[in-house]
DNA sequence: CAGATTTGTTAGACTTGGCTAATAAATTGA
DNA sequence: TCAATTTATTAGCCAAGTCTAACAAATCTG
């Protein structure tokens, strides 16, 4: 349980991957695992033995595979940046789902905790507007999309219909 | 020249150096690119070598490393995904040069075009607003940002004042 | 409960990308 | 010009992470 700072984004994933199963399934098995990251079962055994080794996870022979503490709470920070990587990309700048959840795969191992921080920051002054979600700005953004430009205020828009 | 379509994060890093060093010194030697790289010359030499079999550079032995066409037009692409991301970490979400630095250097291999595009597109909004930079929504997300909460409206503002 | 099936582990090979030490080419300057 | 210095290359090693093939343990099931 040689507790090293910093973990690959491969090890990363594979807590996230123990603990997206333990959540579902209960348990976290080798097969489950390999299954989840897309890798055969060798390459599972050799990340859990890592795992183990730098104390994130606890793993007894043929036996099932738990999380740490220290592996929960790697765990847990990433899902969260994963999550707030995804409604930023989804609800903010309108990606469609698969795209948003591939980059959010490689985006939540490259951001810093200040960013996830101020980006939770964003995501909560975008959700919980004055006006209820959706603020004028984001739809005037939505529009400038789909338009190339922006929503006229209303007066110029009056003056428009009026012309 | 085996063409390749996918280049690992290292390899644009190492185009996006050469490109640099192309820029900001005309031409780019091995030795350079490793000092930007924080690597020694062997691991370069070795990087160029795969950068030229798959047909990003041209190296003769002992000679420039130059990028061709495909070359460039990578190391353009991942520069550009870099610059946009630092802008919108630093514009946006307020997060210091050095943070936003690094965190641009690793998200930039993280991104997709179509969040490229996106964001791009956010960034447009954010700096071309009708009413000039620093729309009333960004100040008063900044705002958001130190106080934790919003800026009021301006009549519930006076109402505090006379109340 | 014993053979068949599934699951886990080990061994050994391959790839990528880094390193050091040694060698070779190019450049510089006395 | 030619010896010293700088730069580039080669050879050989290491670590991470993947794979396949072979073997071992556990579990199902008739």
């Amino acid at each position: 349980m040689k507790r090293s700072k910093k973990l690959s984004s491969n090890m990363e994933d594979y807590l996230e991957a123990i603990a997206a199963l333990g959540k579902r399934k209960g348990v976290s098995r080798v097969r489950d695992i390999s299954q989840v990251m897309g890798v055969k079962s060798p390459s599972t055994n050799a990340a859990v033995k890592t795992l183990s080794r730098k104390g994130f996870v606890i793993h007894a022979k043929y036996g099932y595979v738990e999380l740490t503490s220290a592996g929960k709470e790697v765990a847990r920070q990433v899902q969260g940046k994963h999550d707030m990587l995804f409604k930023f990309l989804t609800k903010v700048l309108i990606i469609d789902q698969n795209t948003a959840l591939q980059d959010a795969c490689r985006m939540e191992h490259a951001i810093s905790s200040q960013t996830f921080n101020k980006l939770t920051k964003f995501i909560q002054f975008v959700e919980t507007g004055l006006n209820g979600d959706n603020p004028e700005w984001l739809k005037s953004f939505r529009h400038y999309l789909k338009r190339g430009k922006k929503l006229k205020c209303k007066m110029r828009q009056l003056a428009e219909k009026i012309k």
